[in-house]
RNA sequence: GGAGGGAUGCCCGAGUGGUUAAAGGGGGCAGACUGUAAAUCUGUUGGCUUGCGCCUACGGAGGUUCAAAUCCUCCUCCCUCCA
């Protein structure tokens, strides 16, 4: 019974045969999970595995929320990213805080235990560490997937890079790790896990791999980095918004990753839509879903109703933020104004914007590129549809 | 240690003396339309107190030339093959 519950929403499970002697022990399990320390800022990608955190909690088993402080030095090799500057112990603290701060929205921090691997691996003196590099050899490295195209295909892999496995699974012999859990990129990684485990004398963990979230663009994983997240913390109003631009196919897939709807309820949500209801329609209840688990019932109705009267109307949101500027010459063109208003990045970019008709004042569409905004003047301005400021000119 | 190949705008990737702010694609942004910030179509995508003007840009530093991303020299980084 708990084992279907376990495996609901999983991409595999390593070995499941395990897991299920594992858990008829009855005895509280060991669960582990990395965090890169770098990236504290959680986004809805990363739910999807605290959730499942969360869950072997509620059947009482312990988290180990270990933040890889020494392995951020390495960077995980998944690609493009090379060595990383060694963040300073305060810097680790700090974003261990605002880790701490985000995922207790999800998990229950009574059986969070965190921890740093910097903890061991500073300790960790040259001879141990190339008697944990023993353990493994480069022909099984290479079979990890980003390794192996990146060898075969010529670009470079630094010899440290192979650490970084290595080291993540020794992380789970210090733990005594009996389930270890990661996104189905991890496979790898939490593979040597168990192989090390082996070769230090405990049961191997039990490896258990979460499918990875698709960012908006609906091909790259969600990143921070690539700019296509949706951060947990983020304003119910930008949340919303997020979700209602997703694509009608790529809806489907966060809906099955992140609804707590139960399988039979989505089933009907995709059934209706078969039948030609519109996908909008599910995408609002489902929007709404997300931004009151983070945010409130009454936020997810505000932040529906913002917009609706936004984008359906085209009325101008409530909460315009303003700034006041300041000339001399007695006036302020129009691009310089623009990008004094953060608007636009540049005047560049703020005559493109007027060219093609994306700027309005007070709602009115502005076509001359040389208009010049006077002294004690008060309007909103508007780039492309959601980009709004007031802006008043003082002369001192 | 030897031989060869490469580094281009946010990313990928053409270009091998002038017509190149640099093809094409991706992404971004905008407009139209719409069912929404979906889909589709179109435009746009270095900066500058912007209508034909100036400045910056093709790994870095010099040089040749009226003129260089394109030729030469040195340097840095990367890749391949041989040892």
């Amino acid at each position: 019974m708990t084992l279907a519950q376990i495996k609901q929403g999983t991409h595999e499970i390593l070995l499941e045969e395990e897991l299920r002697t594992k858990l008829k022990s009855g005895k509280p399990l060991r669960i582990k999970a990395g965090f890169d320390p770098t990236a504290p800022d959680l986004h809805i990608g990363h739910t999807v595995l605290l959730n499942k955190l969360r869950q072997f909690q509620n059947l009482g088993h312990t988290i180990y929320f270990l933040i890889g402080d020494f392995t951020g030095m390495i960077g995980d090799p998944t690609g493009k990213n090379i060595t990383r500057q060694a963040l300073s112990r305060e810097k680790v603290l700090e974003n261990a805080q605002t880790y701490q701060a985000q995922i207790y929205k999800i998990l229950n921090p009574d059986t969070t235990k965190i921890c740093f691997n910097s903890e061991w691996m500073n300790k960790m003196d040259a001879g141990e560490l190339i008697k944990l590099a023993a353990q493994h050899t480069v022909a099984r490295m290479l079979e990890r997937d980003d390794f192996h195209k990146r060898y075969t295909s010529g670009q470079p892999i630094a010899i440290h890079e192979f650490l970084y496995p290595l080291i993540q699974g020794y992380d789970s012999v210090v733990l005594k790790a009996d389930v270890e859990l990661g996104g189905t990129d991890q496979k790898f990684n939490l593979l040597v896990g168990r192989e090390l485990q082996k070769h230090y004398g405990q049961t191997p963990q039990v490896v258990l791999t979460m499918p990875i979230l698709e960012g908006l663009d609906g091909v790259q994983k969600m990143s921070k980095s690539l700019g296509n997240y949706i951060g947990i913390e983020e304003p119910s109003d930008e949340m919303f918004g997020k979700i209602m631009s997703i694509s009608d196919t790529l809806m489907w897939r966060y809906i099955d990753l992140l609804s707590f709807k139960t399988p039979a309820q989505i089933q009907q949500w995709k059934k209706s839509a078969d039948e030609g209801a519109n996908p909008r329609d599910i995408k609002v209840e489902f929007a709404q879903e997300i931004v009151e688990r983070f945010h409130s019932r009454a936020a997810a109705q505000q932040a529906y109703e913002n917009f609706i009267a936004r984008f359906k109307r085209g009325e101008m949101p409530e909460d315009i933020p303003e700034v006041t500027l300041k000339t001399e010459t007695g006036y302020i063109p129009i691009g310089a104004l623009l990008k004094q208003a953060n608007l636009t990045p540049s005047t560049s970019e703020a005559m493109r914007m007027i060219k093609q008709g994306a700027v309005k004042i007070d709602g009115e569409r502005v076509s001359d590129r040389a208009l010049k905004m006077p002294v004690t003047s008060n309007h909103i301005y508007q780039v492309g549809k959601r980009r709004f400021v007031r802006v008043m000119i003082t002369d001192n």
